[in-house]
DNA sequence: AAGGTAACATACAGGCATGTATGTATGTGG
DNA sequence: CCACATACATACATGCCTGTATGTTACCTT
């Protein structure tokens, strides 16, 4: 919902479709021009070293607008924060609850993440994470793990039925294979982002390692993520850089 | 080498061990104790929020001893990062050379740094490669990807030796495998630290499953676990939280 | 034991970034 | 068309942290 107003939300857009255009306009437009500098600038510099005015900058505005839209650097950080989890739950946590087979949802979830992770904002997540991972009473932390924490338990609960089904081997506790998955998930899409295809390929050998299940069969692996790119292929469009 | 001084080099030794000591180990315990101290501030606050007062105050000094031992923040910060990488190159990295079978060096490497990881200061590695990532203009940004680089290039090696050997499958290039290897390690480490066995148990089923290898069987892993725990427990003796 | 030097502690100056207060222009409603 | 609110820009105040300069204590040499 929000990613088609971000997209849209570029330097040109500011004075060019017309000189009439109504305050909610402006407003949606800079907040979401602010916004999207600002996940820039997370994923580059992370919180601490991320200076405002840059922000604005590179939005096409200045500390005066931003100060207008966001009540301080924390309110901006705490936006964008929600704005990417709202993002990556529509673009790829949601196949948790479309597949049916737990396994499948899984694997799907892995491989639509690495694709998703081939957008740089992807980044801010994990920048933002460990940045504040050891220090939960700053909002932004607590923001984090509790996103964290609500991805951690559906994959635990797929993890938990895929065994219950006896379509995923045992191993140890849910949870932490489930932390196991998603920081596998995490590192492997950061690291690999770009290096296409092979950062989805990667990320499914992975993951397959992390649920014990062998390695798949070069057939089934190509017919698989050939299926899923192309209903992938629209979600690298959403931001490109 | 620098283990053993960092070990000793607490709050209290400073006054402890005696009035009369010399200069030279006046200077290496205060280096010592604060290059400890930077390593857990830079592992908790990351390099932008690292206040140099709070390290010289953990390690009982002032901001004054620090400027006398190191020129600035940035060669403190370098200090640790060469530390560490040491550290890691003596205690894990050294598996790779001797171990004769690539495949076993690959997994040996993966269990023991997951026992590394129990050490809080081997998230400095990863918070520092998180906020310099994108800035390597910056000599803290250089020396990590130099160091990583270096890693990434002994396990492409050892990749591609195994896969000539028939030991390892087929799969993508060796750096793009060591990359996604490495990243394994480093997330699962970091996020199963302390979660004792099963960080061991998940880095290698990751590990298994990034390299392509079938999921261990319920003995081998057993036994290669039992014989690695007692071998490593040693390991974690060095920096005691 | 006394001068000298190294190991620190304390005090001072400067920069950079946040947050706020004020000013200006553009849309809005009667 | 005019009063008003909103969207922004500019200017100011404040705080924190780095880096340096100076002072004090402990050790080393002869």
């Amino acid at each position: 919902m929000w990613g088609c107003v971000m997209a849209e939300a570029g330097k040109e857009a500011k004075a060019g479709s017309g000189p009439r255009q109504s305050q909610a306009d402006r407003r949606a437009r800079s907040r979401g021009a602010l916004l999207e500098a600002a996940a820039r600038g997370l994923s580059k510099y992370g919180y601490a070293n991320l200076a405002l005015a840059q922000v604005a900058s590179e939005a096409g505005y200045t500390r005066g607008a931003l100060y207008h839209l966001f009540a301080n650097k924390e309110e901006l950080a705490l936006a964008v924060v929600r704005w990417v989890e709202e993002t990556w739950q529509a673009e790829v946590g949601q196949l948790g609850a479309d597949e049916t087979e737990p396994v499948e949802a899984l694997l799907a979830i892995a491989r639509r993440h690495a694709v998703f992770c081939r957008q740089e904002v992807a980044r801010v997540m994990l920048v933002l994470r460990v940045e504040f991972a050891e220090r939960e009473d700053h909002p932004v932390g607590r923001a984090l793990t509790e996103a964290v924490g609500r991805v951690t338990v559906e994959c635990a609960d797929l993890i938990a039925a895929g065994r219950a089904s006896g379509s995923i081997p045992a191993g140890p506790p849910p949870t932490e294979t489930a932390q196991a998955y998603l920081a596998t998930l995490e590192a492997l899409g950061i690291e690999l982002a770009g290096r296409a295809p092979f950062d989805v390929e990667l990320t499914e050998r992975a993951t397959r390692g992390v649920l014990g299940l062998p390695p798949a069969t070069a057939t089934a692996t190509g017919a698989a993520t050939a299926t899923e790119e192309s209903a992938v292929a629209a979600v690298g469009d959403l931001l490109q850089p």
